[in-house]
DNA sequence: TTGTAGGCGTTATCAC
DNA sequence: GTGATAACGCCTACAA
């Protein structure tokens, strides 16, 4: 592609002109916004954004780093952020990492090319950011909290989804509601572990939590507890053991119901018939257009709303 | 960030001084250099890539477009892709459209930035694409063609595939294979098809091919074929008509035999037991980063492979 | 060993 | 209505 200088010289006039041209700026002719604007079809000159961007010292990129692995529920969430910040002239671009030096690489290059900001996945719970980068790069963590104080943690109201999630269940008659969950300390686990716990309590339940780990720990997990639910932390791991019960021969609600949390498009189409928990997904992502936008977050909490699909029934 | 000029009279030098210190190169003094870098580090000083990148007339980014929903094969793809551009100092970003209009903006906001390379899925068959793009902008589609001479197709050998998912299936004694799969055009859809006729002809067989809808018309389907073994056209699609299939107390793999194509770390996470056709997704990639690096394609393809899961079985 | 000058593509500003 | 010039941050080439 040429560069506005060369198409000034197959105009005839100068670069000024050229840009006054392009972007409708007062101060010239029809007739020669006319030819410019032909010619620049022609050769197909578009003014290269990365020089503004220079100038202006800082880049309409929004960088977001997810993980390289188990990404269904980020990438549903950064379809719909792109959408948002692209009505404001900004530009996401996602990169898959796979473990905390790639993370902290990326983060580099992109602080580096100063871009507007980052929307990262922290690869790990409290994770402790070279003081440059969070000074130069305005960071927005999604779901895990950074140690660093400058860095702004968005989640929804996970403490509140667990809740939610007995509420629900106890409402079908459940007593004996299993929360199945995963060994990593982010604060999203965290959270509807301690909600689920609390509601659990004020209903005079005994609560049941377990990790994750492989089908045999979990099925003696099962055979110790026998729930009559299990609320499990998101789709991904519900999908997961609803294959493995249904294997065993266990009915799927009549003889156990199962609850997952996040119901975004992609588990949706892979999986229409399960209970879940719709994460507050337009919500969280209009929180973090606004964030990129403005650097604040007036975050009016929107809650996690039951999808009642066919792997939950009442308990008789 | 601070400027290279601005860490020049932190450290009483001039900017080709702080050039030198910042990529090693010689000319400098060792006193200097580690002056110069112990500043930069404290400053957080790293030079702008964007601006060598103007200068070379060439970014390092490689831009990718893939779907903004049923992605998962590609954003495993991409992961593996992203891993081995990084080998090769090149930084690979995706984003996910929407709709066509969108693909399009977003491959022009690419060429203007003078992007090293753009890496595509096509939101559909046959696409034309205004000239002046492909002319100043590498374009790889991926699974896909365009109608654009010079746009780069990369494809597994989707003939092959479905040759090979018949001829495992008959070995396994099934007669009645049938084959499932999308009403798009697309060139891997269609080769697919193609292979699977072929080979279903070659021994024999009669073709049964329908394209998806919905659980009614597939039922439909099923009960007018009679097939033995489904034959999906990838992961997802199998995964879909395993929960249906299943759900109405049909027997997997005993009464119906279910074969997929993908098999990457998504769908093997989420499905392990799922029998499938494994794409060539590390020969896919490497091919894909040699385009980028070198723009051609020593295409030597590599086959799929069977992954045989616990869908399918003997037909007795 | 170090400094200086020029240029990359774009835009803002001022002069004509 | 249009052209010239400076500036953004960096790097190469050359001068000292």
């Amino acid at each position: 592609m040429i560069s506005s200088l060369q198409l000034a010289k197959l105009c005839g006039v100068s670069q000024g002109t050229v840009d006054r041209a392009m972007h409708g700026r007062p101060g010239i002719s029809e007739a020669t916004r006319r030819k410019i604007l032909a010619m620049a079809e022609r050769y197909g000159y578009r003014p290269n954004p990365a020089v503004r961007e220079i100038m202006d010292r800082r880049s309409h990129l929004v960088g977001a780093i997810i993980p390289a692995l188990n990404n269904i529920f980020f990438m549903d969430m950064m379809s719909r952020l792109k959408e948002l910040l692209a009505a404001h002239q900004k530009m996401l671009l996602l990169t898959p990492v796979h473990d905390q030096e790639d993370f902290t690489r990326t983060l580099e290059e992109f602080a580096a090319r100063k871009m507007h900001a980052a929307l990262v996945v922290p690869p790990e719970e409290n994770l402790v950011l070279p003081s440059n980068l969070t000074k130069s790069l305005p960071i927005l963590s999604l779901l895990s909290k950074c140690k660093n104080k400058a860095i702004t943690t968005l989640a929804a109201d996970d403490i509140q989804a667990g809740r939610m999630a007995v509420q629900y269940l106890a409402n079908l008659g459940h007593r004996r509601i299993l929360h199945l969950t995963y060994a990593r300390k982010a604060k999203g686990i965290m959270d509807r572990i301690c909600g689920y716990r609390a509601q659990m309590k004020e209903l005079g339940l005994e609560s049941l939590v377990a990790v994750y780990r492989d089908e045999k720990t979990f099925f003696e997990t099962v055979n110790r507890y026998r729930p009559s639910a299990i609320f499990c932390h998101n789709d991904w791991l519900a999908i997961t053991i609803l294959r493995q019960v249904q294997h065993r021969g266990i009915k799927v609600p009549e003889e156990l119901s199962i609850l997952g949390v996040d119901h975004t498009p992609t588990f949706q189409a892979l999986y229409p018939d399960l209970s879940s928990l719709e994460y507050p997904l337009k919500h969280f992502t209009e929180c973090a257009a606004q964030w990129v936008i403005t650097g604040k977050i007036h975050a009016v909490s929107e809650a996690f709303r039951v999808f009642e699909g066919k792997t939950t029934c009442r308990q008789k």
